[in-house]
DNA sequence: GGCTGACGTCAGCATGGGCTGATGCTCACA
DNA sequence: TGTGAGCATCAGCCCATGCTGACGTCAGCC
């Protein structure tokens, strides 16, 4: 189900600099130091959006020595997929109901 | 995919009035006032949010008289399930994958 | 212990986007 | 053809949020 606290997950994950960081994490874990390279962006500016991530629990982070590892979790993202195909299921259920004015 | 383009898609699903609207018309197609009643918006907000869902594809318009019907497009919120379901199942299929410092 | 690199936090700035009121347009109906 | 309802557009305000620079903290190495 879609609940309005689903929107703060939703809004998470509707910046294009946080969609490019969860795309390269879901192929491989990384610290911070990969993902500036990766990236291109300042350190300061991807801290922030990971701590975006880290409060919405799309990612948990894994401390490494003066490295800290960022990894995906799926059943965030799963969820999410989910809520959106059981409402387009709804919708196509109900195609043909108009209410009418 | 989740190309970059598809933020802008994901942004506009990233909004509570916005959400709350694409679940009521799952249900049933409607029409502006059957809208306001059910939000208890101001039609002038709720015709700018509307707007945004038609230019990005996700509701689309049948004019009947003074009045115009919303409808759903299911195609529009499954791809971006798929997309999400996507995603989840690659960070999964590489959970391992930890790339050295 | 001093230094350097990795990372987080904070304050300030600037832009984007949501909300509102005023206004205009179009259709239906008398 | 005049009127009212349904709906869209526009300009303006204001708040949320992304970006940046400066600074603080912690771990490892000399």
């Amino acid at each position: 189900m879609l609940t309005s606290a689903k929107t703060d997950l939703i809004k998470v994950l509707a910046d294009p600099m946080r969609l490019q960081i969860v795309q390269l994490l879901a192929v491989e874990t990384l610290c911070t130091t990969h993902l500036v390279e990766m990236t291109g962006a300042k350190q300061t500016n991807l801290s922030n959006h990971l701590k975006v991530l880290r409060d919405a629990g799309v990612v948990e982070t894994e401390p490494c020595g003066r490295f800290k590892y960022y990894r995906l979790c799926p059943d965030v993202l799963e969820s999410v997929a989910e809520s959106f195909a059981e409402l387009a299921a709804t919708a196509r259920a109900n195609a043909d109901n108009k209410r009418a004015c």
